[in-house]
DNA sequence: TAAGGTTACGGCGATCGTAACGATC
DNA sequence: GATCGTTACGATCGCCGTAACCTTA
């Protein structure tokens, strides 16, 4: 047994058992990884794979729990390699993060900003996606951390810290019959509703609050992105309903905010990593610098 | 990195950091050690050792939190051995077990013997020690399993299964005062007593009694073995306080026993193992043997 | 026939062992 | 001088790559 061996396995698994594009991913030739296997078995003394002629078509029993300690091993792998390169150059190094569309871009460029002047030598690679493949990503190693709203809490391998509290807001172009009087669920339902796909950004809640009062909005457009939300608004198409974070004063001031704060509950965005995984002081700091950012966030938002 | 190096800083460790000892451990030769740690530490890019001289004196801080991981892969490692190995002949192997002579010689010889006959092809190592050095046996990885009654409960890293209540009891000559009359601490203080050290097989709960009580008793030999015990109290040198599991009605008919079940608190022997280790189905069932002998004391004890 | 997997063989490189050397008590 | 660690060098063995071969969609 060695750590090739491992990591190949690994490798294989996030290929489909494919033999030809793991050996790509270890940069070896296809017959190198035949061999490797073959003689992993052999040395364990039992298959690790469920075959259909040669093809690999899945794991056995036993490759199966194997494939729970190779992960485990890998990781640790991974957690001695960056912790010495944390040690050696503490301000040198990458940070993956996994998040949505709004964070990406209504919350994380302050953060962001004030972490590149401290960590000049801090490369920050950014990713969106939906939340379930942002936690997949997280548990592929593709992303550090992870930063999003929903379906974080229930992971018992990840860490998710508490960020900050957000609400949902309506938006309307200036004129429109929604910026005045009081807005209630039961008003917006009058409307054609533009919010976020299923999934994504705190939508959950708004369900959750709609099945409370026994109502239903006449959603017709669902987009993962507050900027195609205000757009479609813009031209008339409907009501938007998105974060209050997403509302720019300068940008959209020809759009009308009115929160919703006190009719639908709350979301909470969450910073999340797996719990295995080492971070390297620089990440640890990016992280302060969130909670820093979402602890500014609150106070302006209590002026 | 390779598996071989990780072994190595393992082996190290357990030779006080010693390179000769760790050769001897790895089946190499001395310079073999001495090359690969020195690969390994300019691939990390940073000492992994405090030095003097040339002598490794302890680790570095990088050195300690890469031990970590180190000791993680190495249980992986063991981990998919060992589920190799039982998936091929899941009725051959070893168990070492780690326990306590109160242990070894009265409550495990039914069980071991029941577990035998349905696995002959597994060898059973068992060792006697204190109950402190028993649960550094399970994370050193000499000892599959522990057998004993004090602290594992804290230890976060064993998984404790509770085993059964014992008592403490009296033992006495036939004719002593004590074998009639009622049973209380406050007479038991004007008899020299003989009993366990502490930290052994429930010694903590006497003492716990006593201190309710206000009471001390006369502890005038204390030893770790119940037959030790037995003896001296026979010799007449004063009252033995110990496992009513360690009188046998045939051997011990010189002597009387009587219950301190209602005034000393019963105890409760756990058994314990590593919770990142795997363990064979046959230690399973060991261990289920030994819950089934453990249950059939209770009954015993009920008639 | 293209794609995926296995087998055979030659070459290269990693790692070992021997052995000589340096330091520290 | 005994113990412990490092360095030099030749030899070996493991692993890779090329390439031919087998199987199945």
């Amino acid at each position: 047994m060695n750590l090739n061996q491992i990591e190949l396995l690994q490798a294989l698994q996030e290929n489909n058992l494919n033999l030809s594009n793991a050996a790509k991913k270890m940069n070896v030739v296809q017959s190198a990884v035949s061999r490797q296997l073959q003689l992993f078995e052999t040395e364990l003394g039992a298959p690790l794979f469920e075959r259909k002629g040669k093809k690999l078509v899945g794991f056995s029993v036993l490759g199966q729990r194997v494939m729970k300690e190779v992960a485990n091993i890998n990781q640790a792998k991974q957690n001695i390699q960056s912790i010495a390169a944390d040690f050696m150059d503490g301000d040198r190094g990458t940070i993956h993060i996994a998040t949505t569309h709004a964070q990406a871009k209504y919350f994380l460029p302050q953060p962001i900003q004030r972490f590149r002047e401290k960590y000049p030598g801090v490369s920050i690679y950014m990713q969106q996606t939906s939340p379930e493949h942002l936690i997949d990503q997280l548990h592929r190693h593709k992303a550090d951390i992870a930063i999003c709203t929903e379906k974080v809490q229930e992971d018992a391998e990840l860490v998710a810290k508490h960020c900050y509290e957000w609400h949902h807001a309506v938006v309307v172009p200036t004129g429109h019959p929604l910026c005045t009087g009081e807005i209630s669920l039961q008003r917006l339902t009058s409307y054609p509703i533009l919010t976020y796909s299923y999934g994504f950004t705190g939508r959950s809640n708004i369900e959750i609050a709609l099945q409370k009062a026994g109502l239903t909005l006449d959603v017709i457009l669902s987009a993962a992105d507050s900027d195609v939300i205000k757009t479609y608004v813009r031209s008339g198409l409907g009501v938007g309903l998105i974060t209050d974070m997403a509302y720019d004063g300068e940008v959209d001031r020809d759009l009308v905010i009115r929160s919703l704060a006190d009719i639908i509950p709350s979301s909470s965005a969450k910073i999340a990593y797996l719990r295995s995984s080492f971070l390297p002081s620089y990440t640890r700091h990016f992280i302060e610098e969130l909670i820093i950012a979402a602890e500014s966030l609150r106070n302006r938002h209590a002026c």
